[in-house]
DNA sequence: AAATATTATCGTAATATTGCAATATTAAAT
DNA sequence: ATTTAATATTGCAATATTACGATAATATTT
């Protein structure tokens, strides 16, 4: 097989598990911190900032895109790539939520 | 090849890359819903709650306790399964870094 | 227009993931 | 001790992912 059985899960279900597998690698959580860390969005050097091969490295930013993770503008021969900032918080919340639901239980449990 | 270099990044991002990747798929993401919604945690009906094979269930299982994501402690003939509180914390801290720190950015940006 | 710089795509090899049937393991109940 | 119930493991097929060299596409600069 290989492929998830998406459709008998809901879409919720689905929407936090296609962002949580486009930032299950490690070079793509590199490369979300490195557009954090650089002020301006002209991140033309991310490749050089990862000890990957430009080709790799292109791939992961189109998955974390088709993630909706990241947006890109092409601006010249350069393209500047941002964080979508409500997704962070999606991630944020749904993750806080379920912290939240665990806290508010009794004890007794493992 | 397939396989990550995770030698390259730091133990951070790979943390991080290793919880959201267990977390990348559907049914995980179900299983751990499914996990908060329980009371109790005897919890050995996931399979009727999942449209998905008894030993497909227990690889998912497998894969989440091996990110660390769930305890399980045997109890008989019935595991109890459960979520670690720690690691969503974790997860809702990091995701909401990233968050704050986008927000307090100048907004000349994408 | 030609050279340069930057990013994307194609092709391909190695490995990982997903899913299930069959079988094994484990412990409680009869 | 045998049956029953619950979970794990094995083995396998189909597909996905990761990585990179080669090449293409695009836009800027000279």
């Amino acid at each position: 097989m290989g492929a998830s059985k998406t459709d008998h899960f809901t879409d919720k279900q689905n929407e936090i598990a296609i962002l949580a597998k486009a930032l299950g690698h490690p070079a793509r959580i590199a490369i979300i911190e490195y557009l954090l860390k650089v002020d301006t969005c002209i991140c033309g050097d991310i490749v050089n900032e990862l000890p990957l091969a430009q080709p790799t490295v292109s791939q992961h930013l189109k998955e974390l895109k088709n993630a909706g993770i990241i947006k890109g503008d092409i601006d010249g021969n350069t393209i500047c790539y941002c964080i979508d900032e409500k997704v962070m918080h999606k991630l944020q919340n749904y993750f806080g939520n379920v912290h939240t639901k665990m806290e508010n239980r009794k004890k007794n449990c493992c």
